[in-house]
DNA sequence: CTGTTAGCGCATTCAC
DNA sequence: GTGAATGCGCTAACAG
């Protein structure tokens, strides 16, 4: 049997009171005192039922989720899959509010921030802009007391607790490790699709394929980046202009949103080019189907919330994560190993993880 | 404020007693006296604090585990697993147990699914092999109330709970599909090296395969499977007359276990052959970043551990899993995306094993 | 058949 | 500074 507070109030001749005082860290206790509590803590090896507890405190987290508005899919289904995570609510003690403020528009997410953190919740998740300021904003909530996580995009400067997303250089390592196996011996060069290169998570992912796809295989010429903004109807425009331009064109990698663009422009062409693109949505699932999209590096957007959540509960309970669960991973998906497409699937399909 | 077994009782005007006897199932109600109470339920939304519950009854859960013994990595990296859960045990409220048995030995598993019911655990993970007594068994420990999981081998026709694994299916047509696309127009035959034709998983992955090579792409020979037993001295001498018999070998997938005497065969070579295998271990990450090993595909175990103590627990407790969760992922592993070595990875003996 | 009561492990008033 | 008492939501004797 588990020792309890009775336990150690007995072993150390104190009332349960004093116990608690000392388990949380609470004023009132003589220094002598507090040592014998916390010998027989120790020696007894208690750790305190989190469950008990909350039930006792009738604790409940309120936990809020800053992400980007504007029609970028994964950020939708982002905030779905915080949707279907907020029906749970009832079950796991949470209670999820999701604010959403332009997309890399750094003062506004900082406004948000300081917003939300005045309503002291339990936990923040933010998608970063890479700003010095937003830096700042997350370094003020987490000298409030709120553990921030960062979410999809980190910000390691703002010392936040904790990044709940993909390696975005490995992701491109891949991508590029990908294309120069899928490619072969084909000659010609490869374009690269981003959204922006103001985007850290972009510019990771550009990094990592260059380097890969340089080191790895025979030389092969990688076009000038192609910014279309994660808008489908720019990114179409540019893959049509660069098609035109470089008749030999042998891979594109896309690697930010706007996809649905990107395929009505490969599936006018009538050679074969190599693409591997970001992102499981209806659209790169169709055309990963057709054979329009080699390759289709994904993180699901369920398993980074119902992370978040973990790990927000978990830093503001003061325990420990199980960091092997909370790793996300980078997932590849061609058109033999795709995920059936479910019920609840918003618009964006798949959801699995640890 | 979510109502409470206080509420309904009140609402149904009866005492908590009463409630918690229709919360329960439990005999002693007047079927009137039940609708009642299951109105009132159903009217005020009320769902039973599980944690509360738990508590007041001193709730542990015995889960066991079956799983082959012999030194086949992934079952040993399976049960380090399982230790490192039970790691957490006193956290929650399990209690693991593991017993081991003979590889492919439906007998001796049979008596032991027989054995661990015996003992009335609130679940069951087995490790299963494709026989109908072995079916019968876990049949009879779910008539016997022990709900059953089965684990990396599925046994769909003995009616378990649920599967805890991967799709092998998808898995080998993934396999083929990188198979078809890094071998490019390169001609030669492919080899395939599996542990046993009388496992389940194994069948299921040389079928994907085989399909998805021999669909999409350009005709190409598949050598008879060559059966290693998961013994890599076996699998090394297979794979080296293999290569002697084939000179213009050109890929090999290795569905089972024994990938280091198909690493030291192919390492002989000093031709280029496609290597796809299966499961991450020592081995298999140290030839995928030598080159000698193409890409890995991989299932992970600590997440099949964590998932199937969840799903049992929640089907002992009759209350629903959250799916998505619960999927477990096929992992492609290309030298650029290994994650990092940790602390509880599958390490091997030198020599010896795979 | 149904209700009362006393905990499960912990947190929190309110006295002393 | 410290302790006794009460309750969180639920279960489990034990009465009636």
């Amino acid at each position: 049997m588990r020792p309890t507070v009775h336990d150690i109030a007995a072993s150390a001749g104190v009332s349960l009171a004093t116990v608690d005082r000392v388990l949380n860290r609470r004023p009132g206790v003589r220094a002598v005192t507090r040592e014998k509590v916390e010998a027989a803590i120790e020696t007894l090896g208690y750790v305190r039922d989190m469950a008990a507890a909350n039930l006792a405190k009738s604790r409940v987290y309120p936990l809020v989720f800053i992400i980007p508005t504007g029609d970028n899919p994964f950020m939708r289904g982002l905030e779905a899959e915080i949707a279907v995570a907020g029906l749970r609510s009832p079950v796991d003690r949470t209670r999820l509010s999701v604010l959403t403020v332009p997309a890399f528009d750094s003062a506004a997410l900082v406004e948000a921030i300081d917003r939300a953190v005045s309503d002291v919740p339990a936990g923040l998740a933010v998608v970063a802009v890479d700003a010095p300021e937003v830096a700042a904003a997350i370094a003020r909530a987490r000298s409030a007391g709120v553990p921030v996580v960062t979410l999809v995009s980190d910000l390691a400067a703002s010392g936040r607790d904790h990044f709940v997303g993909i390696d975005n250089i490995a992701a491109g390592r891949t991508a590029g490790s990908l294309m120069g196996r899928f490619l072969g011996g084909r000659p010609g060069p490869v374009a690269v699709l981003a959204g922006s290169m103001l985007v850290r998570d972009h510019r990771e992912r550009l990094q990592g394929f260059t380097a890969a796809l340089s080191q790895d295989f025979e030389p092969r010429v990688i076009l000038d980046v192609l910014e279309g903004q994660d808008d489908p109807m720019l990114a179409e425009e540019l893959v049509a202009i660069c098609c035109k331009a470089h008749s030999d064109l042998a891979g594109i990698y896309s690697l930010g949103a706007g996809n649905s663009g990107l395929v009505t422009a490969i599936s006018a062409q009538g050679r074969p080019i190599r693409v591997i693109a970001h992102e499981l949505t209806s659209h790169t699932r169709s055309a990963l189907k057709a054979g329009l999209i080699d390759a289709v590096l994904h993180q699901d957007a369920g398993h980074e919330v119902r992370s978040a959540i973990r790990v927000l509960k978990a830093k503001a309970d003061g325990v420990a994560v199980i960091e092997a669960q909370e790793r996300i991973r980078i997932d590849i998906f061609l058109k033999d190993n795709l995920p059936l497409e479910q019920a609840g699937d918003v618009r964006e399909p798949i959801g699995r993880d640890d």
